[in-house]
DNA sequence: CATGAATGAGAGTTCATTCAT
DNA sequence: GATGAATGAACTCTCATTCAT
C-alpha cells in the first residue's frame, strides 16, 4: 500500500506504466505505515511548492531535500525517482477533481446549472491544488512528452468531453446561443480559469468563489450592458 | 550594426544591461551586413521553433545547433549565450505589439471598438509570433526571474494599464457593465487569448481572426440567449 | 562542520565572501566529520601540486580528479568550485604564516633579532607550503583579478607593514644603515625569499634553515669582504 | 626576412624548431616589407602588453585582436600562432639581455665592477622589456614545457655560468666572502632583480639606475651599519 | 590583408541517481 | 531511514585555429 509510485486512478486502468524496483519484499506494520505515508505526504507538499514555483525542471532534487532537512540521496528512499513526485501531485489533483466533475454531472440539472457547477468546482480546486495546477500550467509542455503522464491526456479528453456534451445540450435546449463552437467555448473556458492560478493569490480582495462569480457574470451574460 | 545582443526597445530606455564581448572595436562595411542579419534571424526562428517545442530549458544549445547543421559552439559566432536568443525572439515580439497595441489607442475611438481592436490584434500575433507566446506562457516562470528580462515585467505593466484604462471609461460611458472589476476582466481576456497558442493551429478550421470574432462574441454578450 | 567552502581567516572579518550552497539544513553527527575532512584534505594536497607543477589555469578539474581516482564531477561533492580548492590552499597558508609573524614580533627582541626571526619563519613556510607559495608566485596576476581573494591582498599590506615597521625602528637604533628605503628593502627581502620556491627541492643540499642563514648573512654583511 | 616566426637567436643554432607554414613563396618589394614589418610590431607590443597584464593563457586572440582594431582571425595572417607571438616578445628580450651580458664580461674588469655591470644591465631592461620580463616571471612555469622554448633554458645556463665564473673569481680574489655558495647567491642576485618588475613603475620614486644603486648597496655591504 | 563563419576539442559545472555504511 | 561519496551523462560556453570570399 505504501509503495512508491503508489497511484490510484479511478478512471483509467493503470495499465503498463513502469513501477520500478516494485517487486522487493517490503511489509511493514499498520502504525509506521501511517507515519511513513505522513511523512511522504509532507514531502511531497514541499516539493509541490517547490515545482509550483521554480518549475518542474528547474527544481533540483537537492532543493526538495534542502527544503525538507535530508540529503538528496535520502529521497529516494521515500520515491523513485523526481518524476515519480510530480506524479503523486497530479495525480491527486486529478483524482479529485475528476470525482468533482463526476458529482456534478450526476446531478442531472440543467445545463446551465451544470456549466455553473463545473466552474465553481474548478475554481474552488484553485486553492487546494495551487502547486499541482501551477505545474500543469507551466511545465505540462516538458511532461506530456513523457509516457508517464499520458494518463493526464486520457483525463483531459474524458473531461473535454462533459464539457462539450453539456454546452451542446445547452444550446439544443434553447440556453446557449447556436453562433458558438462548442469545442472552441470549452477551450476558452477551461483555460480562462485554470490561467488564473498564476496571479491568483489566496487571502487576496476575492477569494475563490468570489472569482467564479465573477467569471460566471462575464462568460454567461458578457462584459457589455444590455 | 551586427553586434551581438542588439536589441531595440522602443519602450523602456535600453539602460544598463549587459552587452557582453561588445566592447572591442568592430566596425563594418555595409553590404555584409543585410546577409549577416538573415543568417542570424535563420537562427533566431529555428531557436524559437525548438523553444516553443521543448521549451527553454529542455532546449539544448545542441538541438539548436543540429537544426541549423553546425556544431553548438559556432552558434556563440552570433549570439553570446542562450538567454540572448530567446531575449531576442521575445524582444521582437514585444516590439510589435506594443507597437500595435498603441497603434490602436491612438485611433481614439470608443471603448468598445478599442477593446475589440486591441483583442484582435492579440490574435493577430498568435501566428507570427507563436513560437515568442509560446514561450512567454510556459517558460515565464523561468525567465521571470532573470534581471535580463525585466523589460517584459515593465512592458505588461504598460499593456495592463492600456486595458484597464479602456475598460474602466467604457463603464463610465455606460458600455460595460459597472459589476466587473477592470483589472480582474482584464486578466483574464489577456489569459485567454494567449493561452489559445496551445493549441491554435494555423491552417485549422479557424483562422485567428475566425477565433477572435468568436471570442468577441462571447466576451461582449456571453454564451447565454438573451 | 565540513560544509564547502570552509575558511578561517583569523586577520580580516570574513564578511560578504559567497558562500555557495551553504544555505540547506545541514547538521551532522561527529565522528565522520574527521573522516570527511581527511578526505577533503587529501583532495586539496593533491590540487596543491598540480596546481604547483602546471599552474592554477593550466590544471583542469579533471586533472585533479583523475589524479584522485574519481569524477570529475565527483570533485564537486567536496568542492563548490575549483577557485574554492585554491582558495581552500591560500588560505591555510596564510593563516599559518601570519601566526608565526606575529609571534615572532610578539617576543618584543631588537629590530635585528626581530628581522632574523621573520626571515628564519619565512624559509620555514618554503616546504610544508612549498604549493601554495608556488601558486601565490606564478598565479597571483590571475588570481589578483578576483574579488574571492581580495583578503591576501590586506594580509600582504599587514605583513609590510610589520617589516617596514621593523626595518624603520632598526634604522632609528643604529642598526640598520640610513640611507636604506625600508618599503623598497622590504620589497627585494620578501620576493628573494619567496622566489626561491621555484628552484628549492627538498633534501636538497641545502635545508630551508641552511638557507635562511645564507641569506641572513648577504642580507645582514653583503657579499663583500670586509 | 618577414616570414612568420621569425626568430634570431644569436646563442643557439636555430635547430629544429617548427617552423610551420614555412614552405610557401611570399616576395615582396622592400617598402611593402617594411611596413609589414611595422604593423607586426606593433601587434607584438599590443600583445605583449596584454600578456604582461592578464597573464600568457589568460589572455585570448580575441583579445589581441579587438586591441588592434581586427578580427581574431585577421592576427593569422601574421603569426602562425598565439605561441609564435609570445615566442617573438622573448626571443627579442633574450637577444638583447645576452648581448649586453656579453659586452659586460667583454670588458674584462674585476669581479665586483663585472656584477655591478651585470646588475646595471639587467635593471636597466626593467623598463624596456618590462612586459617580456613579467611573461617570464609569470608564465615561465607554463611556456618550460614546451619543446619551442627550450632555448630560454639554454640562454639560462649559459648567464648562469657568466655569474657563477664572475662570483667564484671574486671570491679568489679575496674581494667576495667565501662562506658564500656561488650558484644559491646568484639564484638570490637575479630573482630579486627580476621579481622587481611585479612593483616597478616606470616615472616613480626611482628609476631603473635608482633601484640598481640601492641594490648594489645591500648586495655589496648588507643592510647592518658596520 | 581582412572578414565572418565555422570547427573541434575541451573547459568548469550540474544533477538525477546509486549504494555501501 | 539517513548519510556521504561517487557516478556518468549532459550542459553551456570558450577558444585557438582554419578558410572561402
Amino acid at each position: 500500500m505504501t509503495r512508491h509510485n503508489e497511484r490510484v486512478t479511478t478512471t483509467s486502468a493503470d495499465s503498463g506504466r513502469p513501477r520500478t524496483r516494485a517487486g522487493g519484499a517490503r511489509r511493514r506494520g499498520k502504525g509506521s505505515s501511517a507515519l511513513a505515508s505522513e511523512r511522504r505526504e509532507h514531502l511531497v507538499r514541499l516539493a509541490a511548492e517547490l515545482f509550483a514555483e521554480k518549475g518542474f525542471q528547474a527544481t533540483t532534487v537537492r532543493n526538495i531535500a534542502d527544503e525538507a532537512g535530508i540529503l538528496s540521496g535520502s529521497l529516494y528512499h521515500h520515491f523513485d525517482s523526481k518524476e515519480s513526485i510530480v506524479d503523486e501531485i497530479l495525480t491527486g489533483f486529478y483524482n479529485e477533481i475528476m470525482a468533482a466533475y463526476r458529482a456534478v454531472l450526476d446531478k442531472g440539472m440543467n445545463p446551465r446549472d451544470t456549466v455553473a457547477g463545473l466552474v465553481r468546482v474548478a475554481f474552488g480546486n484553485l486553492e487546494p491544488h495551487r502547486a499541482a495546477i501551477t505545474v500543469m500550467q507551466n511545465d505540462w509542455n516538458y511532461l506530456k512528452g513523457m509516457d508517464r503522464f499520458s494518463y493526464l491526456i486520457k483525463s483531459e479528453a474524458e473531461v473535454e468531453k462533459m464539457w462539450v456534451d453539456t454546452l451542446s445540450a445547452g444550446q439544443k435546449q434553447g440556453l446557449f446561443r447556436e453562433d458558438l463552437d462548442p469545442k472552441l467555448t470549452y477551450r476558452m473556458i477551461r483555460d480562462t480559469i485554470w490561467v488564473a492560478v498564476r496571479w491568483f493569490k489566496p487571502g487576496g480582495r476575492l477569494d475563490a468563489q468570489g472569482l467564479a462569480d465573477h467569471y460566471l457574470k462575464v462568460m454567461f451574460d458578457g462584459i457589455n450592458v444590455h
